[in-house]
DNA sequence: GCAATATACTAGGACATCCAAGGGTTTGGA
DNA sequence: TCCAAACCCTTGGATGTCCTAGTATATTGC
């Protein structure tokens, strides 16, 4: 996106909000800035790695998701519970997962209304080595000591779970 | 999206990369895969907020980066550069900020190249209404502890600046 | 048993983000 | 001086996300 700033944004934004009396907020604020532009990084990260596999995050995730279900299949709205993105989003990363024959759509043995997104053994192997490759290039050098990211999982994990994400734990 | 899971996905998926012997990683995985969600989940909290005003998130950021400037007008440019989004972005936003005489587009007095973007006055209005709104809304009700928040800027702060985005401090 | 309600998926539309490419303006070195 | 390289913004295209509606199938309740 271009050269490094000179200073920290962030900062400055959490600077102008104590500036214009908000200052019993600014910390919050600068910290939800953080996490939002921290995914936009970490995201692009993962994008870089993925794209030789032809892969966005997107239908890696569902694909990562449906290797590790017992049968390699599940059904749509499971995906979208589990995965925590609208229908809609599932239905487009599948789209593109079939047509690269990565998924296979099947229908549901017993409810007519559903769904069952199953792996083909190329959409196996992908996963495993798109898996692999993000293991080693994102993951594995996430930049973040070890106990931050003890402290990250924790704190986010509550974040989560009041904002009704799961309930129990 | 839906009603709470039974369990936290995130820490099922962190068990998974465990079971699968990618344990050194799983961790630093499972605090990655966090933050996105809670980008999305604050997204989603902000954009439910802006709503109202008829504003999105990354026009809103224009804005309140605008009414921070000393003369209320920035290069395009320079909004790219520390909002940190790509310059089609400002572009796509400026446009639809315009559309709504928010902010009006004008010529640099010294660089043909460059366009300065101006905040009109219903543009500072709406700023100041908007970001009333996110702080009592928002900001104010993070759900993070202050030494989360603490935590978080030094951490993510840490990350940004080895990602590159800035590099003083 | 049948109508009303709930659930599952998809189609279409609004937005945002990025990349690639194009046209205009400046700058800088030969 | 002058042309190439650098810079700025926009257009067009690909993706992803969400929302709203619409169709099809199940389930419920009377």
């Amino acid at each position: 996106m271009g050269t490094p700033l000179p200073r920290d944004p962030i900062a400055d934004a959490q600077r102008n909000w104590e500036r214009h009396g908000w200052g019993d907020v600014a910390a919050p604020m600068a910290a939800i800035t953080a996490i939002m532009r921290t995914q936009q990084i970490l995201l692009a990260r993962i994008e870089t790695v993925l794209k030789p596999f032809g892969l966005t995050f997107a239908r890696y995730e569902l694909l990562a998701l449906l290797s590790f279900a017992r049968s390699g299949a599940l059904p749509m709205n499971k995906a979208s519970a589990l995965l925590q993105v609208h229908p809609t989003s599932v239905t487009n990363a599948v789209d593109r997962l079939e047509k690269a024959a990565l998924v296979v759509r099947s229908p549901h043995p017993t409810d007519g209304r559903t769904t069952l997104i199953e792996l083909t053994a190329d959409g196996r192997t992908l996963a495993k080595k798109a898996t692999a490759a993000l293991n080693a290039e994102v993951f594995g050098k996430s930049g973040f000591g070890d106990d931050d990211v003890d402290h990250l999982i924790r704190v986010l994990g509550t974040f989560r779970r009041d904002a009704g994400d799961f309930t129990e734990e």
